[in-house]
Order: structure tokens, then sequence, then C-alpha cells
RNA sequence: CGGGGCGUAGCGCAGCCUGGUAGCGCACUACACUGGGGGUGUAGUGGUCGCAGGUUCAAAUCCUGCCGUCCCGACCA
């Protein structure tokens, strides 16, 4: 590909839409532009990115002896009442009606079709095992779309359903194959990426493990501990009631004007103690009441999946907002405590080691400090709250737990019998008997790994592409191509030498001055960069220059393929 | 959904408070110079100032409503 032929539009100024970095390298470099929020097209650079990882998917996907098929992105409302998941699922799933007024909706995911379809085609034992993968198009009506394609509405993802006769063939020759597979799929992309059990969540199902790239602009929180090789998302780690005693209390208690201290940070500045010396009171709505209180140390995050195992506590889980809480302790936001407060309270394992601590008085502008539990408030039911984090014991006991960024690129589930029941697909076992169906299925998020890999892969000047996913594997920079004939033959010669190399190559023949031409090479991020000059040329070579490196090396022209060969992935 | 910010040329922004000729930088076009790290000059192209209503002799500017977009959302980060 020539650039004059490609109308490419790098941007200097970083737009002002672009929060992450990899939002605004993709939209700096070209690669995406916004359509409306949460909807991005892809320009002939991303595409080529977007298409290599496909490509890489698709290859191993087949190796796995999985089957691709395309499924409509549009589904009948019926199929999803069928599920159950019409009702269950939120507004993040985009409904609309035909010209008929029949209802239908934009797939989220393929459940429920891959089902319907598995209750079609497969018939005997004899069919099974079976997987069937498709690269596609989703639509999530997220309440926030954020970070460019990294949470995008509309985004490619690759979902493969397993069929089995029993559960351990599920497990064996569909959980574990795919999980294989996508450790070959991700190392091939040369990300930096764990393997951590997960929440199961909306998609259903018992065993669950999610790829996280590492990042530090991830959004989700991941515990790891390498003494043990234990790892997980910090939402699914269950904690142990800590082995500790609660400190006698030493102080008396008394009530403190504290007038606009809201937050942890700010009662902990005030009253001089840490946040793990100040009670984290938060209401939630009741399943049966309007309102329900967790309590949680100041320096610990609230686990909403916990949470919503209580069965006072409304599910899915939802904080109340400010006009509730007033009308449920008739007090402000930042100020409420345990102590005289008429509702159901439930309180963490570590909440309730803690002693001569600072609680809101449940009275705007009034917190207590010097609080005791048995003392001072009757000791509410105790429970694990909260989400693991740094110093936790690893479950596996190998130790303390570490926790790191990371963005989830992919998600493999035992789905179990949830859709094959439901949906009735079933298949005669060699007994000559109905068999429900076991179901795997395994998600990877297409675009989204174009954003962690560019988290993951770029410096100050921009993109640094893995060879495997690059959009093209080498640029040729002609330097005063307009002046000099020689350079430019020359261009145009290797050129057409690295194609026929196999190469897919990129030439900036636009008539610019080098300095835009490097400063766009090193945006867009391309593994190899051959520079063609004059001087370089009449003594029969090139500079060659790897992005990764600083320094360029002049190299013998015939001798150019032969290093690309041996740098390539 | 709630709170806040922002909508002025393709992009980044100023102008708005204090109403009166719509500006700057980048990008783009032409020409000249320049030619190894986003160069210089000259001349240009490009705007229903988000939309609708109102106030006014006069509205990008003041008022009302709507729309879009971004950020934030619990004593979370």
């Amino acid at each position: 590909m020539r650039l004059t032929n490609l109308p490419l539009n790098t941007l200097k100024e970083v737009p002002a839409e672009a929060e992450t970095l990899s939002h605004q390298l993709m939209l700096r470099a070209g690669l995406i532009r916004r359509l409306a929020s949460g909807l991005y097209s892809w320009l002939p650079i991303g595409m080529r990115v977007l298409q290599r990882i496909e490509n890489i998917i698709r290859e191993e996907m087949n190796r796995a002896g999985a089957l691709e098929v395309m499924m409509p992105i549009v589904q009948p409302a019926e199929l999803w009442r069928k599920s159950g998941r019409w009702e269950k699922f939120g507004p993040e799933l985009l409904r609309l009606e035909d010209r008929h007024q029949r209802k239908f909706c934009l797939g989220p995911t393929h459940e429920e079709v891959i089902t319907d379809i598995a209750r079609h085609e497969l018939k005997s034992y004899r069919q099974l095992p079976v997987n069937y993968y498709q690269i596609q198009t989703k639509f999530r009506d997220e309440i926030r779309p954020r970070f460019g394609v990294m949470r995008a509405r509309e985004f490619t993802m690759k979902d493969a359903y397993s069929f089995h006769i029993d559960e351990e063939s599920l497990l064996r020759d569909g959980y574990e194959v795919m999980r294989s597979t996508y450790d070959k799929i991700f190392t091939r992309f040369q990300l930096k990426f764990r393997i951590v059990q997960a929440d199961p969540g909306a998609i259903g199902g018992n065993r669950s493990e999610e790829f996280q790239v590492l990042a530090e602009s991830g959004e989700d929180k991941i515990a790891y501990c390498d003494a043990d090789d234990f790892a997980a998302n910090i939402e699914v780690i269950e904690l142990e009631p800590p082995n500790k005693t609660r400190g006698l209390p030493t102080q008396t208690c008394e009530i403190i004007k504290t007038p606009k201290i809201q937050s942890i940070e700010a009662l902990s500045k005030f009253f001089k103690v840490g946040p793990e010396k100040c009670l984290k009171t938060i209401l939630v709505q009741g399943s049966k009441s309007p309102a329900v209180a967790l309590l949680l140390r100041g320096d610990h995050e609230l686990n909403a999946t916990k949470a919503e195992r209580i069965d006072a506590v409304a599910s899915p889980l939802r904080m109340l907002n400010a006009t509730e809480i007033h009308e449920a302790t008739r007090c402000e936001a930042g100020f409420l405590g345990p102590k005289e407060l008429d509702i159901s309270i439930y309180m963490d394992q570590d909440a309730s080691l803690m002693s001569d601590f600072v609680c809101g008085a449940n009275r705007t502008d009034y917190h207590y400090r010097g609080t005791n539990w048995g003392r001072d408030i009757e000791p509410p039911e105790i429970i694990d709250l909260r989400n693991a984090t740094t110093g936790d014991p690893s479950p596996k006991g190998g130790g303390p737990l570490s926790i790191a960024r990371g963005i989830e690129v992919a998600q493999i589930f035992q789905l179990g019998k949830d859709y094959s029941e439901a949906l009735e697909a079933t298949v005669l076992d060699d007994q000559g008997k109905k068999r429900t169906i076991e179901m795997g299925c395994y998600g990877i998020g297409v675009t989204r790994i174009v954003a962690a890999t560019i988290e993951q892969n770029h410096d100050n000047r921009g993109i640094i592409w893995p060879a495997a996913i690059a959009p093209f594997d080498v640029l040729i920079i002609p330097i005063n191509l307009d002046k000099s004939c020689r350079v430019r033959e020359a261009a145009d010669t290797l050129y057409c030498n690295l194609i026929d190399a196999g190469l897919d190559v990129l030439m900036d023949d636009r008539s610019y001055r080098p300095g835009v031409k490097f400063a766009d090479a090193d945006l867009l991020g391309i593994p190899h960069r051959v520079v063609v000059t004059e001087s370089a040329w009449d003594k029969g070579k090139v500079e060659y220059k790897n992005r990764r490196e600083d320094d360029p090396q002049l190299v013998p022209f015939d001798q150019l393929v032969e290093l690309l060969r041996d740098k390539g992935d």
C-alpha cells in the first residue's frame, strides 16, 4: 500500500473526547472515528489490525476443531422470553419493533440463538462434542460508554459455544480446550495477560475464568499470589473470618461536630486517624424494606455480589440516592452510622474488629469518635461483604495477595444446562434416552484487544504494534523522492521486493519533509522502518530501524529481506 | 437516572461576563523557498456560532426550553 493512495489524517493534537492513551492514539493515528456515543467507524489502518486479530483467532479456533458460523444481530423477543432473559436483562438490551409490531432485540450475545441452532441440528450423542463460533458485531446499550472502543456500545466479539453429552466432556473437550486455545491466541498477540477466576455474572453457569490484559488503565482489579499461582478477579474472592481479635476500648465515645465532613478521606484528615479507623455506612435498596445498611471498614470496598446474597438486600444491588437516604434516616449522606439506626444492618467481618472508631451520628454534621462494639453499639450480623485487597491471604495459602489492574479481553464459562433446558435442546444418548445438552461458552472481545494492545505497547511518540497484529510489517520511507529519481526507483524496487517476499508493506511516498514522515511513522507504530536515501543507496544500502529501538543501522539492500525475516515474530 | 462541564471551520481553542464587522493555531488548496524529526513565507478554501423560541433597533454573547457530548456517581476510586 502506498500512502498516496490512502487518505491518512494523523492528528498532532489530542482530541478532547479521548481520556485514555489507547483512545487518544487510535484517534490520532487515524484507526477509528467516532460516529456517536459508543459507536465507532474503523478506518483502513484500524481495519487491518482488526483483520489480523480476527485471522489469528480464526486460525486457532479452527485448529481447535471449532466450526465457524454466523448468526443474526437482530433476534426475536420470543427466544429471549424462553430463556427468561427478556425480563432478566436490563436496559442494556436494546429492544426494537418491526413494522408489524413484533418485538426484537439487538444481540448482546448469542446463547439463545446458538441453542436454538443446536436444538435443530444436534440430535444424537454421536454428533457431540461440537463447538460453533462466530466473529460478529454485538450491541450492548451501556449506561456510560467510555474509553473509545474499550467500552463501546457496538463492538466485535468472537463468541463460541460448545455442546456436550455430559459434564465431563464439557470440561475436557470444551472448557479446557478453549482455555488452552485462548492461551495460545493471547500469547500470539504478544500480550502480558493473566487467567483469573471470575464471576459467571449475567451469562450464568458455574465455573468461569477471565483473560485479563495487565494495564494500569484497566477497569478490573485482579488479585494474585505468585507463591501459589492463585489469581482471581477481586470480586470473586471469598474471605475467611480474620484470624484476629478486636482491640479493647481505650477511648470514651463522644459526639463531635463535623460540618461538611462527608467522605472517609475528609474524616480521616479531620480526626487525624487512618481510614481503617473510620466506619463506612452504605445504604442500599432492601428487598422488603426501603433501605438496608451495610458497614465496612473505611479502607475497604463493598462487593456487590456478596451484598446481593443477603436476603434482605434487593438484587441487583442498588445504592440509595440522596433523597432516599434522607427519607430513611432523616440525615444527610456522609453522617450515617449504625448507632440508633432503625433499619436492618449487616457488617463486614473486618468492620467487626474495629475499636475506638469514628462513625456517623445519624445527624447531619455530627460524627462519633471512640466508638466501640458492644459497649456503645450492639454489633449487627457479621458477614463477608468486601472485595479482597492487597495483603489479604491467598485462598490457596501461599501468602499475601497482590493487586493489579487488568482489561478483560476474554471470558470462558461452563454454562451447564441453563439454556439447553429452557430452550429444550436435547440429544438421544447411547441408550436411546433423551439427554439435555451440556453447554460451554467462550467470548473474546476483538475490538477491545486493539485498545488493550495499545495500552500495553506505546511510548510518548505513538503506538508500538506487536508484529503479529501490526497493520503492516514494514514501512518504507524514501527521503527526497521528489528530487531524486534514483531514490524513487530504489524505493519502488524495494517496495516490490518486500511484497514479493510476502510482507505487508506500506510506503510513505507522500512529498512531505522527512520529519513529518518520521513522526507519522512513530505514531502509526509499524514494527519495521526502512529509510531510503540517495547516499546510502549509492553504497547499496538502506537504513533499518525497529520501532522499539532508538538507533537505526545501515543494511546492504540484498540482506534486508533476510533481516526482516529474522526479526519477524 | 442524578450531579457537573462543554457545544463557535475537519481537529484544538479564544470571543460570551460588559450585545454592535466571527477570530487564532493545526489541517486543507496554490505558489515559492526548504529537504534526516511535525520547517518558512505569500495568497486562499472552509462557519445556519448545537436546535427552537423569547428579550432587543441589534444576539455567538442575555433569558427559557430542548438536543448532543464528555466527566463524575455510595463515606467507592
